[in-house]
DNA sequence: GGGTTTCCCGTTGACGCCCATGAAAGCCCA
DNA sequence: TGGGCTTTCATGGGCGTCAACGGGAAACCC
């Protein structure tokens, strides 16, 4: 599957609408989507966002936990209730409901910035300072980028 | 199978409708029913609803139990005994029966909310209510969602 | 026949669809 | 390597359609 990759800031027009990056438009379309799958997310002012195959891992997220347990209603109600699919118009445009701009305190612009399987949706001041912290801390996290068949470090060496 | 996303809050009308999401009723129709299948939850104040496809997954969870075991009886009273079909108009309203809009304290609006393989039908304030703690809460259930071959972190939490 | 339900129509506002414009980037060719 | 051309995007606006909603008339049931 393709990555969503880059960053790029786009501006919200009178009827509320913002062009989804092409690059982006690109991959959720080759996935048979004309539009994208949409969340306020449940860590912080922002968006979550991406095609079928991101709704398709969070359908299989989802589903492995029991249809009426109260894990599965929060985490449905955060992932799917507050989620909508944003259809695009024949120019790559979505409108960006209300309460979404609220959450992640979109006005006048909106940041999308490519997150592998995902990518999301910031109001441009805020990303800047969340990728100011990120590049600080992915040091921290460094330990945890392993492939399948990784060595495990035993210590011989000097 | 497509999945019930978003939120919307209707309308009830003096004699009692109300209109079905557009969104949602074009996922009931397109699996074959002109109406939806809703019960009172057994867990709170809301209703529980879908089209055919989510009647099927109860059939198959139900069956799974014995057909003479307590917890057999107990939820096929509380998800057949109380289910109804409710059929839509040519507009696309449905009638909420006395009972059911008792049991969910709905009175002139109804807030439809998207649950993936089903949706739910809420008083708009008690699901305002609810989405605050489930939003407060899915942070500590995000853990549980992991791809299968998720790496465990061992280290690097700052 | 009273009350309830079902079907149908009208209104209103939001959204989808279409076209136009301008800027930027890529491409070709000299 | 530089200049000009073409294509692609982002953005703005007009307009038709459809969804939500209210109300009236016919049909139905005790």
């Amino acid at each position: 599957m393709e990555s969503f990759r880059g960053r790029f800031t786009n501006k919200i027009d009178a009827k509320g609408r913002v062009s989804v990056p092409a690059k982006f438009r690109a991959i959720v379309t080759a996935q048979g989507m004309n539009g994208i799958i949409c969340s306020p997310s449940f860590k912080g002012a922002y968006l979550d966002a991406g095609g079928p195959a991101y709704g398709d891992m969070l359908d299989q997220m989802i589903n492995r936990l029991g249809m009426f347990s109260d894990a599965h209603d929060k985490l449905a109600a955060a992932l799917y209730g507050e989620s909508q699919d944003l259809s695009m118009d024949g120019d790559g445009r979505i409108i960006l409901p209300e309460d979404m701009r609220a959450h992640a305190n979109i006005t006048a612009d909106a940041t999308f910035v490519g997150f592998g399987a995902r990518f999301q949706i910031w109001n441009p001041q805020a990303y800047e300072a969340f990728r100011a912290d990120a590049f600080g801390d992915a040091k921290t996290f460094a330990d945890l980028l392993q492939p399948e068949n990784a060595v495990k470090p035993t210590g011989g060496g000097a």
